[in-house]
DNA sequence: TCTGGGGTCCTGCTACGA
DNA sequence: TCTGTCGTAGCAGGACCC
């Protein structure tokens, strides 16, 4: 892991340059986000639409709000929020389905512009992104001088507006661009300051106030036990003895957290992260109860993810199935083979694997097939000869042992092959109550 | 209100080999 | 030969982020 405080090790940011820590002054980090990106696009794309409660997201009943503009956000809707509560509170809102093609080519554009500035460019998503411009506060001015005209750049090329916080760390960067944005508010969206410089002397002044959300890794589950020991503000998270915190959250979390209220924030920018894992998922329009189906949908998503593997050169040991059942309760279970797969046909058939010890009976609302343990595709293979094999000899046999490996742990009736679940789709009788069964049954 | 889809990371547990 | 310990890998689930 690199993004934790305190992890800058060798990797990414020591090819990049001088690691600096957050207590180094001289540092100086740029947080670019675009306002309510996706949305943006469409207005820019459809100029009808400006000024309007623009939502993009999925309209139907299962859809949710991927973006929105901010005469949206006048009404309360938020990104993340199901489709249908806000056709409620916003029902003038136009819904557009997204592009999201589109939207990946401004953010290639948008790159361009950034990397203009420095290659110390670290992507988060399509729409925002962290620079380190230490180094390039000598050619391009200051950091705040860097920061305007980054935004100038985007407003006259792409023709959006974003907000650029502007501080010596990551996080306190992050924070600043937040509070540089626009304010929604009925009547039309109050301009925000588009940039938020805060000075080392500023940060905790500018931090210990927010509430306990504001913390990087602090979402509902977290701020309710924060809560919980009665901290309500960054401040008072700063002012927590660390081990406190460890005791409750555990050693790593606990100490971040309490790193970050206290403006600690050694982590370096990394320009091209490497992908960990590589998934598809889908929730369908409606409970999937039939195991012939779920197969189908299985090797559907495996064939996705193989093809999104093979453009990008990489294949992958671990293949992960994901389960969400009617009731939303979810469930995941993974095998790993011993080499790198990147073929449909190999991952089909240990995906479908996995999904035979699931029970539809109860309803599937989503299935996932994702790969991790990546490795680039020419690895793969010279790892593959090394064990005597021909890549093409690989995916079959790797399958069958995935197969047994899955029956030696749940049971010989648990798992079949795809191709012999009948055209029927009469399913395998479930073996126990437990459709996944026990965690740790002994294998060997 | 009732929860998408793409990810990352951490924790706790078990199994296994040295 | 048996047993306990330790490090590591694999697995499952949870939390979080955009």
């Amino acid at each position: 892991m690199s993004d934790g405080p305190g992890q800058d090790g060798p990797g990414e940011g020591h090819r990049a340059g001088v690691v600096r820590g957050a207590g180094d002054p001289e540092r100086s980090i740029l947080h670019v986000d675009m306002d309510a990106f996706f949305a943006s696009v469409e207005v820019l794309d459809h100029p009808e639409l400006a000024g309007r409660p623009v939502i993009v997201g999925g309209s139907g009943a299962r859809g949710v709000v991927a973006s929105c503009t901010y005469e949206a956000r006048a009404f309360g809707v938020r990104s993340a929020m199901p489709s249908v509560r806000a056709r409620q509170l916003c029902p003038q809102a136009v819904f557009v389905d997204g592009t999201f093609a589109r939207y990946a080519e401004v953010s290639a554009q948008l790159a361009e512009i950034l990397f203009d500035v420095t290659p110390l460019v670290e992507p988060i998503g399509l729409d925002e992104a962290f620079l380190d411009v230490t180094g390039a506060r000598r050619l391009l001015g200051s950091a705040p001088e860097i920061a305007h005209a980054v935004r100038r750049r985007v407003a006259d090329e792409l023709g959006l507006d974003c907000s650029v916080g502007v501080a010596r760390s990551k996080f306190v960067a992050k924070l600043a661009s937040k509070a540089a944005k626009p304010r929604a508010r009925r009547g039309g969206p109050a301009p925000g300051a588009g940039v938020v410089v805060i000075a080392p002397d500023d940060e905790l002044s500018f931090l210990h106030p927010m509430p306990v959300e504001a913390l990087w890794g602090v979402g509902p589950a977290t701020a309710q036990r924060l809560r919980a020991l009665g901290l309500e503000t960054v401040g008072d998270v700063a002012a927590l003895p660390e081990e406190v915190l460890v005791r409750r959250l555990g050693s790593v979390h606990g100490r971040q957290l309490v790193e970050l209220a206290r403006a600690h924030d050694v982590r370096p920018v990394v320009p091209g992260r490497a992908a960990k894992s590589v998934g598809h998922e889908e929730t369908f329009r409606y409970d999937v109860v039939d195991r012939a189906e779920l197969h189908r949908h299985a090797a559907r998503l495996a064939d996705a993810v193989a093809m999104h593997l093979r453009e990008a050169h990489l294949a992958g040991r671990t293949v992960s199935v994901k389960v969400r059942y009617g009731d939303f309760t979810t469930v995941t279970r993974s095998h790993t083979l011993a080499v790198a797969l990147d073929d449909p046909d190999g991952l089909g058939a240990v995906a479908a694997a996995l999904v035979e010890v699931a029970d539809p009976r109860d309803g599937v609302r989503l299935l996932g097939v994702s790969v991790s343990g990546l490795q680039p595709t020419a690895v793969a293979v010279q790892l593959t000869l090394d064990l005597g094999r021909t890549p093409e000899a690989v995916g079959r046999p790797e399958v069958d042992s995935a197969v047994d490996a899955i029956r030696a742990r749940f049971g010989r009736q648990a798992v079949g092959r795809a191709s012999a679940v009948g055209a029927d789709g009469v399913a395998v009788p479930a073996q126990r109550q437990n459709p996944w069964g026990p965690r740790h049954e002994p294998t060997r």
